[in-house]
DNA sequence: GATCTTGTTCGGTATCACCAAACGGGGTTA
DNA sequence: TAACCCCGTTTGGTGATACCGAACAAGATC
């Protein structure tokens, strides 16, 4: 799986050649590990020895993170003794609804996303900007069985996906410059954008029809089309999506999903108090 | 605000009698108190010096802390020098949305949820159960502007929500006899069922009927009424439930919508492969 | 521009996080 | 049924380090 977590493959990307050991808590960053570990243990669990394994620690301290976190509601356990396992436990779900929330724009925009959702029978998606990625924070699943991007809070690369490229079509060139620089442009798809002059032609032209097109720029087989959120400073806060796949969306439908997706764009905005 | 978080007011109810300190991360606990503050301290964010005096520790301590949980996306931070700020970041959404998910019932849920609350009119809840307690893992808001019961992840009192007695409504005496001991039966609203034979009348009529209500049993001026989601197994594996305003529901149409949210809940439980 | 508040840096020490090894119990196999 | 094995749990010692107090610096406020 690629992107697993909150900062993910970045750590090659992010200028991170200074010490790093500057005001690090090192039983707390690895307390964190085993965090990380346990999010990928899935519905199952992992059990002591897999945590020590994985994060490369001993059994014991393994245990002693595990029982500090269960202890405080941060994991759940089920079994006992040797066929006891560890999950990540329901504080996650709180404290992720909190951050998901404390921006003000989820509250506003799921109602119409669900509308959206609806109306188009597709998998719309809610997205911020971090630090230059986009994060998606809300998530309405379409009808169909197979579930597309379906993570919440992994930061996606913002010149790969419709949702990233919309927000990306508000700012000016050389904005846009800078947060490639720092990011880089990575293939990820087969029609991923790698030419940062090719991207600006292709934001502008989104700009200008008003929503943006990732067609299997991230993953084969999977098209998206999304479209910019602003705030009453006129500032771009946020973007939603679509996502289909490829077969699903004839050439032609592309454009008048588009205006769909704008149109609720408009309307969040608006509700926002952005003209 | 009552019942902040995910262990929230049972360490009067948990029996926590034995030594607190067997296998505990000190280092990490105090951290997990950085995370919890942070959760309090809502979009705008806590300094430094808010974070060390509210968990106790010193500011050079709380620094360190918020360092190495920034460097790893698990808090946020913006501005700098004395106006710079820290709030939870964005990993937090992505193991929230990994725990919500993980126990399978909520991709099968949410859809219908969506109807539902489409349907009433009213927010709609999406519960499993953890040790006794109703956690939700899923809400669909409703149309109207207040905000009613929004948290996720937060444990609820079983015997005084609608979600809780509808679950507890599936199990035998015994079993909520049990539950209840451990738990208690703590007064929250006008109505709260304070005694345990009351509550068993209460539950027997809830299973006949389908659906469970909570009339001002938690929350003054807000009703509410949840019915059991159930596996291939028969056992309970959650509840959904309505939520409105006392004033907004006039009492012949709790029954109207009572045997709507059954109906949905049924729904759930034959998309599980139960009978 | 003076002053106050607050984030950041630094060094020492008592604490404690970490490991290795031993223990014990449940599951599995013969 | 019994022996084995595997894995979760416990323990004690020690070297690393988490924590604090105090000093420094940089904006904000008046």
């Amino acid at each position: 799986m690629t992107f697993p977590f909150g900062h993910p493959d970045n750590r090659s990307v992010t200028p991170n050649s200074d010490n790093a050991d500057k005001y690090r808590v090192k039983s707390l960053d690895h307390a964190l590990d085993v965090v990380e570990a346990l999010a990928h243990g899935g519905r199952e669990g992992l059990a002591v020895t897999e945590v020590a394994t994985t994060v490369g620690m001993s059994k014991s301290s393994a245990y002693s993170i595990l029982q500090t976190l269960l202890r405080r509601g941060f994991v759940a356990s089920h079994g006992t003794g040797p066929t006891r396992r560890y999950r990540l436990g329901l504080s996650f779900a709180y404290l992720g609804d909190q951050v998901t929330s404390q921006t003000g724009l989820r509250e506003v925009a799921m109602p119409y996303l669900e509308e959206l959702t609806r109306v188009a029978g597709l998998t719309s998606r809610l997205a911020i900007f971090d630090e230059g990625y986009a994060v998606a924070i809300g998530r309405i699943d379409g009808p169909g069985t197979i579930r597309i991007a379906p993570f919440l809070g992994r930061r996606e690369l913002p010149h790969a996906t419709a949702i990233g490229k919309a927000m990306l079509s508000t700012l000016g060139d050389d904005e846009v410059r800078t947060i490639i620089e720092s990011i880089g442009l990575p293939a990820r798809g087969p029609n991923t954008i790698v030419d940062i002059d090719t991207l600006l032609h292709d934001l502008h032209r989104s700009a200008e029809r008003g929503y943006a097109v990732d067609d299997e720029e991230d993953t084969a087989g999977v098209v998206c089309i999304g479209a910019s959120v602003l705030d009453r400073t006129g500032t771009c806060v946020g973007a939603i999506s679509v996502t289909a796949l490829k077969h699903e969306m004839r050439a032609d439908a592309a454009a008048e999903i588009g205006t769909l997706v704008r149109r609720y764009a408009d309307t969040i905005t608006t509700e926002l108090g952005g003209r």
